[in-house]
DNA sequence: GGATACTCTCGAATCGATTCGAGAGGACCG
DNA sequence: CGGTCCTCTCGAATCGATTCGAGAGTATCC
């Protein structure tokens, strides 16, 4: 046939084998006379056959290859988080080698204002899919995945049957980090939270939401806290963590008439966006107030502030979803995996003005 | 067959119907009955059937409803730039009510040590191509997408035959803000490049690629500089779109004993780079020194300053693109699209010292 | 020379769906 | 009551590859 794109089939006949011998070929999955795959690679390349077809490949080995990766609403707003794209990055580097694609699969659609599971989870092809940022049981994606009986990994939790998790020991280093500020004297503590739940604005949090965080990390490092037996004077919830987020939260906690003068905010650009507005209040850092963070990121615009901060190994994150990945492929079920994090004591902090 | 995930057959029979009324009952591409739709649905339910599966119908349609998008040798280095993130947040948007997912990948592997071009490229399944950073006919790329037929739509240039081209008036952008300076009076201008070639060090630029600048928005930008009259005193390349290049650039141009009173950068976040560099040196801004950008992002950590700039739609472009993307898929080659940017004076450029 | 072993090639079945033309059955009309 | 039309269902072919067992042909050894 000489429409359309040349097949394997086409292959074979203009070297004159047969289509499994054209197939052996290529794939070199079985014995094969050398000069006979350099016959049929010759009309391959006569014809412009660039390699057997993904699609009639993965209908017979039930593999797409593919790993999708659900992520937010918005792209932009997963993105706009270094720590996604570092986890990302340590993920699609350990994939690749395993010949393995990533698929962005946004979780929701919306349409006319409504919010539904996006049609690809349903129904675009994948051996797997990971969610970087945790999972909620409440939002349906889970459960369509499942549905299709398609594996999951999950990033940060929460532990829930048959799905694999790797996360950080988040709770153990948002204790010492505590521990840390409590050594230097502090006694009044802001807090800045990652969303608690569903993403909504950010304010002063309520009781409500405080007593039931669906949002593992979240969870997590309210936990550390509790732990070192901090209980802050005022927790602001944002609504991501952005930088303007931070700001934003930064200008609640501090702009008042007895602030705390030491705040912990639940990841790095949170932590940089509360510095901002310390720093548009006129307040001096770390004397004034000591402001600590979560990620350990590389913020070169910081200079020359040193954020403290608890540092989590990103790639590596991204690396042992990876590895799980396989694992469930393989048909494993990966057990929790929870990667140490270590504090790291910036310029930020410092004693409180007695 | 009870092994397995059931398929449409183990429906069809569950439901006593045939194949063929099954899979009417799931497209609705036919008359059917709603009375049989509903039984066979209820077959589905009843055996966990979630839906056909797409790797039977895409080998069917010849469609895979995957878009690849080519990102560079690093993910992380790709998407730390917001410039990326956010055309790829218009491109997913775009796309995604298309039923087209995007496919993350990347242009080479690194296999000890040496780089090759990613086997994803060559075997992934993908109905079309993105390349969003610009496309070298150097690097096998685009050769080994137009040997498979993938139809490509490429960011930024440049303009190469069969391909859709999708880009911003980076040029007339980069003149116009070259003549607002002029306007201020300055005569002694550095340069920061996005990489001319081949990424490398951030270095003094050399005649010979500078003269031969392979990647399109350098080149462009390079254009516009000299439509408007503008010759550099200095010109630093850089090894990518990231504030530690421009902080280091920044040093290269300002810690000389003659500095240039204004730097143009080609990108928002080599400005903000050369920004933080001249911070250090205790130059101030735009006092001592200018500075100018290109991108229009909104980095709120820059604050108090405003960046002058050349604002690009990014969104907007990473729309367009998701379009001409949808006219690939129909067959058609979508027409050069140049989209329009806007010079955006902000807090860092001034008149120079005289 | 004949049996045995080995190497390579081939035909056919299979993966899971879609699609087209054919045909069964019922409704309606004259 | 017979014919026509319409609605719905079905069987079979098809998409492009992989894989397995069978078999042809050749080499080896006694």
């Amino acid at each position: 046939m000489s429409q359309g794109r040349p097949t394997l089939a086409d292959v074979a006949s203009a070297a004159g084998v047969s289509v499994s011998t054209a197939s052996l070929a290529f794939s070199g999955a079985g014995p094969i006379a050398p000069e006979t795959r350099e016959r049929v690679h010759e009309a391959a390349r006569r014809l412009g056959y660039a390699g057997p077809n993904p699609l009639g490949r993965s209908l017979r080995s039930g593999r797409s290859g593919i790993v999708a990766v659900v992520i937010g609403d918005q792209l932009r707003r997963s993105f706009r988080d270094p720590v996604s794209v570092q986890v990302l990055d340590g993920l699609v580097s350990t994939l690749g080698p395993l010949g393995l694609g990533v698929l962005l699969v946004p979780a929701h659609t919306t349409t006319d204002g409504v919010a539904e599971l996006d049609p690809l989870l349903e129904a675009a092809p994948m051996d797997a899919a990971v969610l970087i940022w945790g999972a909620r049981e409440e939002d349906g994606v889970l459960a369509a995945l499942q549905r299709r009986g398609v594996p999951v990994v999950v990033g940060e939790g929460p532990e829930l049957p048959g799905v694999a998790v790797v996360g950080v020991e988040d709770r153990i280093g948002t204790a010492e980090l505590a521990r840390h500020l409590l050594e230097l004297g502090h006694t009044r503590f802001g807090l800045v939270t990652l969303p608690l739940s569903h993403p909504r604005r950010t304010e002063v949090a309520t009781p409500e939401r405080l007593a039931r965080p669906e949002w593992a990390p979240a969870r997590h490092r309210l936990q550390g806290l509790a732990d070192a037996g901090v209980e802050p004077v005022m927790i602001v919830e944002t609504a991501g963590s952005l930088v303007e987020e931070g700001r934003a939260a930064g200008r609640l906690l501090l702009d008042v008439p007895e602030p705390p003068t030491a705040v912990l905010a639940q990841s790095d650009l949170l932590a940089a966006g509360v510095l901002l507005a310390a720093r548009e209040l006129g307040l001096r850092v770390p004397e004034d107030v000591s402001v600590a963070g979560f990620d350990g990121l590389d913020l070169p615009w910081m200079a020359p502030d040193v954020l403290t901060t608890v540092a989590q190994p990103l790639g590596a994150k991204g690396e042992a979803i990876g590895r799980a990945v396989e694992q469930v492929l393989a048909g494993e079920l990966p057990a929790t995996v929870r990667m140490p994090v270590s504090l790291r004591v910036g310029t930020t902090t410092g004693p409180p003005r007695s």
